[in-house]
DNA sequence: TCGTATTTAATACGACTGTACCTGCATACC
DNA sequence: GGTATGCAGGTACAGTCGTATTAAATACGA
């Protein structure tokens, strides 16, 4: 038996290496050398553990989706941890977006994917169903909310879950368009982005 | 003199040609051979009317704002026609998002815009200015509404502007990324389209 | 009708694309 | 130790890319 690879581990460090110059220069910007390069390996290398390009994309979409599924997970609404719901939603959404350099990043990675997905039915598919999942998790909680009073009665969980999704995915393209955005400040004071207005006020209309 | 032909039409004709060929492949296959063959004329043709492809890109991308623009200006919050506020606001917001073929198609050629200004900044300046300038229409209908007290008083117009263009963009997103989007149905009937869950959410918080 | 300026088409160029193949190399079993 | 096997790098190929340059066709003013 010759040398063993982690197989796993090699198409995770090519498709990360395909995430940074997604983010750096847009997906246009991805070719096999490019990747490969980027990876510091051979083109021959990303080729034995990614059949094709398309592969590859397909791959590296599902680590970004995978990622977000982890860091999903890991956001409780509910449950005893000293903050009022509103503050809580609020930093549940704000750990959502782009207000530092690696998240700003994460988002460029996610323009581009939603770009191919516009016009690639399969793409669409894996975000549709992180999307549902998402849709799923928050719906779950707002209901929790709404059992302990902490949401009004009169209010439909599930359409405002679809509702905060909604708004998440508006802010993030908002900030990603705002060129005269500054990450340094943001990351310390979310109150330097004047986009958050908007989630402000839709927070004051949720839960006054 | 020898013959002359209307440049400008013409590089309308050639934006147009390529905004087709974004709106059903993306913009990764728009190369001046392909928007010349849906063009139908030459290389050579689409060569002198834009020096670069890059100068024919945002020739495309002025032209798409230009046309979102101008159906900005003819959408009307205030004003007496027989029409609640809440109900002109949905009716126009309705209007603004991809619920029939032909705004699809245009919904696509602007996700194709947004990611490439994602990281490529004097794309993103052209949007935001359209942004900026929705935003100060919308604002300043928000401020006459409030005026007339069809808006509650608590409410920060500006803010709002700033929820409501966020929740058009994540709403297009939305709907754009869903693949089991029945497309007839949602041109005749809004109810058909989950998504507008969200919005039915939003306005009734904004306007009860 | 001629001359000329403008539009057109076609081609050439070097660089880059995705993919296929092929050569060494290091390893682990017989 | 020999050898077969999985891995890495390199190269080749047929296309396409954006752009520059060329020659032909066209249409108007004189």
């Amino acid at each position: 038996m010759p040398k063993l690879v982690d197989h796993q581990a090699r198409r995770c460090h090519i498709a990360a290496a395909l995430l940074r110059v997604t983010e750096r220069e847009g997906m246009e910007a991805v070719s096999v050398r490019t990747v490969a390069a980027e990876a510091g390996c051979s083109v021959g290398a990303v080729q034995r553990y990614f059949r094709s390009k398309d592969e590859m994309l397909h791959f590296a979409l599902r680590s970004v989706v995978e990622s977000a599924r982890r860091r999903m997970d890991g956001i409780r609404l509910g449950g005893p941890d000293g903050m009022t719901f509103a503050g809580a939603l609020r930093a549940a959404i704000l750990q959502s977006l782009p207000l530092d350099t690696t998240r700003l990043g994460e988002a460029r990675v996610w323009a581009a994917f939603y770009a191919k997905a516009a016009v690639q039915p399969d793409f669409a598919e894996v975000i549709a169903e992180l999307h549902r999942e998402a849709l799923g998790n928050l719906g779950r909680a707002l209901r929790y909310a709404r059992s302990t009073g902490e949401l009004g009665p009169g209010q439909d969980p599930q359409a405002l879950a679809r509702l905060i999704l909604v708004i998440i995915d508006g802010l993030m393209w908002a900030i990603l368009m705002d060129p005269g955005l500054d990450v340094a400040a943001a990351a310390s004071d979310a109150d330097a982005v004047p986009q958050l207005a908007a989630l402000d006020a839709a927070l004051g209309l949720i839960a006054p």
